[in-house]
DNA sequence: CGTCGAGTTGACATAATTCAAGTAAGGTGG
DNA sequence: CCACCTTACTTGAATTATGTCAACTCGACG
C-alpha cells in the first residue's frame, strides 16, 4: 500500500503499475493539516504549488469588486487542488477550507517527472482535467439557462456523485458541511433564496434534511429537476499509452 | 513553414522544435471544410475525432430540456476543438459553425503519440487546458454573480483578447459574427435583453457599433465593468520538460 | 417585390433579491 | 453549568433585474 491519496483516486479509473504508484506517491511527500475556514492560498498569491487533498473538504473562489463571491468548485478528497498554478505564475482563485482539512503540496515542477517519465498518467491526468472542464460547462449551463430549484438540486447531485467516485457506498446520505450562504455563491443565488429552493425539494419529496445531512429520496426525479448528467462514473482511457 | 494551424498557435507561448512542428503538423493532416450553421457534432454523438479549427468560428453548446440553449465556449482559429473526446466515448456537447470554417479533424488515439514521444508538448497541452478550465470558471464568476451589462462587456473584451493571441494587432475593431440571440445563449440572457445591453454600453461611450463590428473605445473602464481579466496574454511553461 | 431573419422598442409579468425581523443552535467565558 | 453571544437558518413584504410577449423596422436575398 502506498498511502497515495491520489493513486488511490486514479486506480478507480485504471489500474496502475507499481512503478506509477510510487511517482505518484512522491506528490504526496509532504502533509499539512489545517482548520476549517483557512484561507490556504488567495488569488495573486504565487502558486508555485498544486495540492492533493487528502482529507476533509476545500472550495475555491473568486472575490468580485462588489464583495460578492463565487464559489468556483468544491472538492474533496482525492482531487488535485490549484491546478491552475499549472499555467500560470499568480493563482488565478483563492483556495479554503471547508472542513478541517489535509494537503500535500507539491511543488508544480514536480509535474515534469510525470510527463517525461509516466507519459500514461500524464495523460490520464490530462482526461481528468477534460472531465472537470466538461463539469465546469454543466455548471455554466445549470447558472445559465436553468431555475434556483435546478440549480440547488443540481449542486447536490453533483456533489454525491463525486463522492462516490472514492466512496462507492455511501448510498443515498451524506453530510452537507456548507451554510446556505456557501451553497448561494455556488449556484449563484442568496442564502435566502437557497433556503427557499431548498424548502421547495423537501416539499416536492425529492430530498430530505436533518441538520446539515441531506437524503436523496428520488435520485431520478431530482436529476430531471436539475438537467444534471453524472459525468464521473466513467472516463474513457482507452487512447491512453502502455505504461512504461 | 509547416503549415500547422495549432503549432502556430502554441509558438506564441513557446518556440518549438522542427521535430515538434512536424508532430504537431500530423494532426492536422485532413482538412474539412462546413458551412455557416452546421452542426459538426452533437451530444451523444460518439466522440472518437478531436479538431484543429483552421479557419473560422465555431461555438460548442447544450441543449436543455426546455429547449433553451447554453453557448459554452466559442472557439476561434488555432483551437482544439471537442477535446472532452480526450476524456469521454460519447460527445459531452454539440459544435456547431458560426462562420464558414475549415477543420482538421483527428483521432483521439494521435494524443498517445504526443504523451509518448513529446512530453513537452504534452505538457504544454495540458497547460492550455489549464488555461481554458480558468476561463470557464471566469465565465462562472460572470453568469453567476454579475449582471447582464457586465456579462455583454465580459464576453466582448474575451472575444478580443483571444483573437489577439494569433493576431497581436487587431487594435480596438472587430467582426462579431453573432446574433443577439447567441450572444445571449453565451451570456444566460435573453435576445432581447442583450440587445438593451449593448444599448447602453453604446450609450456610456464603452463601445461602438457598425452593423456586426464592435469597437471598444475605453477597454480599461469596460473591463472594470466586466469584472474581466485577460488570461490570454501569459501562461507559466517555466516547468515543461525540455524537448526530446 | 415579397419574405424572412435579425434588430429594436414598449408594456407587462415574474423570478430572485433586498431588507428586516425573529428563531434556533452551538460555543464560550464566568 | 448557566448565561450570553454569535452564527446560521427561517419567514414575510417590498423592490428590482430580467424575461415574456407583441408589434414594428430594416436589410438581405431569392
Amino acid at each position: 500500500m502506498t498511502g497515495s491519496c491520489f493513486a488511490e483516486r486514479l486506480e478507480h479509473y485504471l489500474p496502475l503499475t507499481e512503478k506509477e504508484r510510487t511517482a505518484l506517491a512522491r506528490l504526496e511527500d509532504s502533509e499539512r493539516s489545517f482548520r476549517r475556514g483557512t484561507v490556504i492560498r488567495r488569488e495573486n498569491d504565487r502558486a508555485h504549488e498544486i495540492f492533493v487533498l487528502r482529507s476533509g473538504w476545500m472550495y475555491s473562489y473568486a472575490l468580485l469588486d462588489d464583495g460578492s463571491r463565487q464559489i468556483l468548485r468544491l472538492h474533496f478528497p482525492g482531487d488535485l487542488v490549484g491546478t491552475s498554478g499549472g499555467a500560470f505564475i499568480d493563482a488565478s482563485d483563492s483556495l479554503a477550507a471547508l472542513t478541517d482539512v489535509k494537503l500535500c503540496p507539491f511543488e508544480k515542477g514536480a509535474l515534469r517527472v510525470l510527463f517525461e517519465e509516466h507519459p500514461r498518467l500524464a495523460a490520464l491526468l490530462f482526461v481528468i482535467t477534460q472531465a472537470e472542464r466538461v463539469s465546469l460547462t454543466d455548471r455554466l449551463a445549470s447558472l445559465g439557462r436553468t431555475s434556483a430549484r435546478s440549480r440547488v438540486a443540481a449542486l447536490l447531485l453533483d456533489t454525491i456523485d463525486r463522492l462516490r467516485v472514492m466512496k462507492r457506498d455511501i448510498g443515498q446520505s451524506f453530510h452537507l458541511p456548507l451554510t446556505q450562504e456557501e451553497i448561494g455563491d455556488a449556484t449563484g443565488l442568496t442564502s435566502v433564496h437557497v433556503n427557499r429552493m431548498m424548502r421547495v425539494l423537501v416539499e416536492d419529496g425529492l430530498i430530505s434534511r436533518n441538520n446539515s445531512t441531506i437524503t436523496i429520496n428520488d435520485e431520478r426525479r431530482l436529476a430531471q429537476v436539475a438537467n444534471y448528467i453524472n459525468r464521473y462514473a466513467e472516463l474513457d482511457t482507452s487512447w491512453l499509452p502502455a505504461p512504461r
